[in-house]
DNA sequence: GTGATTGCAAACCTTTTGCACGCCA
DNA sequence: TGGCGTGCAAAAGGTTTGCAATCAC
């Protein structure tokens, strides 16, 4: 990722936390940072390995509370997962999740069809939808070994 | 549920056990028996609870060892959640769930729209799909207090 | 200054593993 | 009878909680 983008990322980071009363510590920024160039979906002890790299003193509560914070407040989703530890996703935006049952990767993709997925009234009249994810559970390519 | 209908799974559960070379325990029996009656996505303890209710010495270590034999020969899923024990679904049709994030309730339900959702070209040719289900995340009406 | 945040430790909960005994096929 | 399944116990892994010291504002 350019700098130039991290930047952006890091301001926009700045405004969420002033806006829900929160500190700007060398921690979370650390945390962030690391979100931003994260493999997709990593759990709260990946980052923290990660995190270590560049601040080798930051404790794994508070990577792990940070990271809960930031999902409070809408900086990183939580996955769904099928069983083991939380997933969290920096990728906040529409997209959708297979599952590899053998390997346990989640695999972002995107989707025109799946986009503005209608709620059935039913639904929509007794609940209040915040997200909508269409999740697959498959075998991977790596898993399958090119045998579809 | 009708006693009828429960001998019918019943006698389904046999043959998948037999399929799978799994032998019938009296166990294996209260567990299915169990999650036939259940409420809908229990965890491994609360099927416990359950159970003892009409097998008293079971042990939970059976219970959950059970549950997750059943999730393996098809005939329990295990259901996608964002962090906790792992929940069970009986019922392993076409339907689509819905996450209260307050009280974290898991509700079925069917709709036309999202049976036989497409898979994308680019998906379809890298991983085999075995599942596919809509996920929503919003507040039930309990949570809401009728206020949409 | 002061209240939020951090780091450490302990507790808690769920899941996994190993093993001897017992039971289904 | 043979081998799978059960129950018990221990261990492992992840998450949560409490608290004193520290830091951002």
């Amino acid at each position: 990722m350019h700098s130039s983008v991290i930047d952006r990322h890091l301001q926009s980071f700045v405004e969420s936390c002033r806006r829900h009363g929160l500190k700007i510590t060398p921690q979370r920024v650390a945390v962030y940072r690391a979100l931003l160039e994260s493999d997709q979906h990593p759990t709260a002890d990946a980052m923290f390995q990660t995190v270590k790299l560049t601040y080798p003193h930051i404790s794994f509560d508070t990577v792990n509370r940070t990271l809960l914070t930031f999902a409070e407040i809408g900086l990183v989703d939580v996955v769904e997962v099928f069983g083991g530890p939380k997933r969290f996703d920096p990728d906040t935006g529409d997209h959708h999740h297979l599952h590899c049952v053998a390997c346990g990767r989640i695999i972002d993709f995107i989707h025109e069809g799946y986009n503005g997925l209608d709620v059935p009234d039913a639904i929509a009249s007794k609940f209040k939808v915040i997200s909508k994810r269409v999740v697959l559970k498959g075998l991977c390519d790596k898993c399958t070994g090119g045998r579809p």
